[in-house]
DNA sequence: GTGAAAGCGCTAACAG
DNA sequence: CTGTTAGCGCTTTCAC
């Protein structure tokens, strides 16, 4: 155990600069050094040390991940974005440092401390007290939202705006005219919670296009939260007949109250889910959903994450487009 | 920028050693120094770049921790494990390096290449294939959960096999006579995942010892499964008065399907949960439950790891007692 | 195509 | 109570 690259190089008759060269590819080495030293390596089961290589080479292939491992937030979408991230990050040769959202203090840490190469964080707000924090670091940052000022980070997500539009396009086409959203529980939208605001944004820029007629409600992620926001829907806008929910908490309570209240899905109300499929296809009545593709997400931001530790290319922001599924919660408009 | 501790030596005019010893405080100072040495750090923002500190202490100041971000498990009682292991890591001056169920092989990766002091591992399996693995590790392992031989690793868990035990004892004592396990889903049952078998194992034991009669229903974690595995139940002990329910993603399909069935609770059958008490405290009617500390586990294991990192102590295994709190779904048998 | 050697930034003897 | 110095294990010039 503790085999160093000396006893590799000893082990090989070379010396240990040419094991690093095996080793990282960085200069051509002839087939038969190649190949002596990857017996070595392999016979004395070494392995490079990370902190000396860190030490040596200002690269530590760790990426720091801030989630938001808050409650009130849907967990299981966290949570595809987490494997998302983790599952790339491996095959890009990293490992992931995890920080909680509480602790701001950890980007600084894990920055100047050169633990982790490049920082990916979760859960933007528009005016996240991390992006000015972010900017000031040596790492390069990959914002998973959109903030109202990037201040020129990378930033990746949903195009929520157009998920909004395309859900209310849907049930336009399908003849509906009254619809309504029910949307994030009300501390997410007070945090200004950046996806939150963008599907609000699209939802009614598109009904003003098309001329409907629209409501929008905060919806609490459990029962009782759910059942409230269907009966000020239905207080509100008596005769509703489309309605997009972007909750995945909430969703099988909302559907159920609905059903509850009298109105049947899709018959009297048409429903449009905007959560990752697997939670609109496993609910007992499959459901017409804007994807969020939260797996491939993270995926893309760390591969604009590792791209910018390489090379110093330009920040760019990517908003991925939506695409809607239709299932069995939407029908043309009754009457 | 990239102020080294010779930096701030010369700033404060000491050596350099002088820092790092005001820094660990492992040698005394005299309180002028020190105070020199803490305005030149401030000053410079020093922060010590944690490769150099590993290659040369042997210490990197992060856990790893090996949590199943399957699907299939419940997502929201792990998260409430890695946000204990998170804070309670913190606590102890250690960060978090996350690595996914799939990836036994990066046990053996982060661990020879020193990136990390100690590892903790979620999900355990009777018969885990980690185990082997993390016993051939220099560094410390902690398992939240109990393998069939632990093999000189450190375990914590809740005491499933008594919760088992005390969820049937409370429903015994109401009068209940006829009872009922609805369990994990058939995948981890299979998986031999060691707190469904002991569970399973505790509720057996206890049916037998008070006389009881009793069944055991496997529980898909869907709507669907859940309606399913009550039917079951209601098809092969008809009279089921007593509901032990050990799958928080199912509890609310379990209790609207026994309404839906016509059975009320607590009225006609009670129903004790074995969840984290806010799951429980969440649910449309409020249920008795015996609590699964998630966020406290996570900090036992942090503490029994670092403990075992500081000195070489000997490996023990930490059964939490568990707790039963009395609240709206159960009551005294009918009739 | 390969080697020798100078660091990377820090800790921990050892020496006063 | 403080300073000097020898590594920790690796990468990367520079030299051949």
């Amino acid at each position: 155990m503790a085999t160093t690259i000396d006893d590799v190089a000893r082990a090989a008759g070379v010396s240990t600069s040419t094991v690093s060269y095996v080793l990282s590819g960085k200069r051509p080495i002839s087939a038969p050094t190649r190949q002596r030293v990857e017996r070595a390596v392999r016979d004395l089961g070494y392995r490079p040390h990370a902190g000396a290589r860190a030490l040596a080479s200002s690269r530590t292939n760790v990426l720091a991940l801030m989630a938001p491992l808050r409650v009130d937030v849907n967990v299981n979408v966290i949570m595809q974005f987490v494997t998302g991230v983790v599952t790339a990050a491996r095959a890009y040769d990293h490992d992931v440092l995890l920080l909680t959202a509480d602790e701001v203090a950890g980007l600084e840490r894990v920055a100047s401390r050169s633990m982790v190469d490049a920082l990916v964080m979760m859960d933007i707000e528009a005016d996240d007290p991390r992006v000015p924090v972010l900017v000031g670091l040596r790492q390069p940052a990959v914002l998973i939202g959109l903030p109202r000022d990037p201040a020129g980070l990378s930033c990746v997500d949903l195009d929520f705006e157009a998920a909004g539009r395309l859900a209310v396009r849907h049930l336009a086409r399908l003849g509906h005219r009254r619809v309504a959203l029910l949307g994030s529980p009300r501390a997410v939208l007070e945090r200004h919670t950046s996806y939150a605001e963008r599907m609000l944004r699209g939802f009614t820029q598109e009904v003003a296009d098309a001329g409907l007629e629209g409501v929008f409600e905060p919806c609490e992620s459990d029962m009782a939260g759910a059942v409230a926001s269907v009966d000020r829907v239905l207080e509100r806008l008596p005769d509703v007949t489309g309605l997009v929910v972007h909750n995945e908490v909430a969703l099988p309570w909302v559907v159920a109250t609905l059903r509850e209240r009298g109105r049947r899905v899709p018959d009297d109300v048409s429903v449009v889910a905007v959560c990752p499929a697997d939670v609109a296809t496993n609910q007992p009545l499959p459901l017409t959903s804007v994807d969020i593709p939260a797996h491939t997400i993270g995926k893309v931001a760390v591969e604009m994450a590792t791209a910018r530790i390489e090379a110093d290319q330009p920040a760019e922001t990517r908003l991925l487009t939506p695409v809607l599924v239709e299932r069995a919660s939407t029908a043309a408009a009754p009457g």
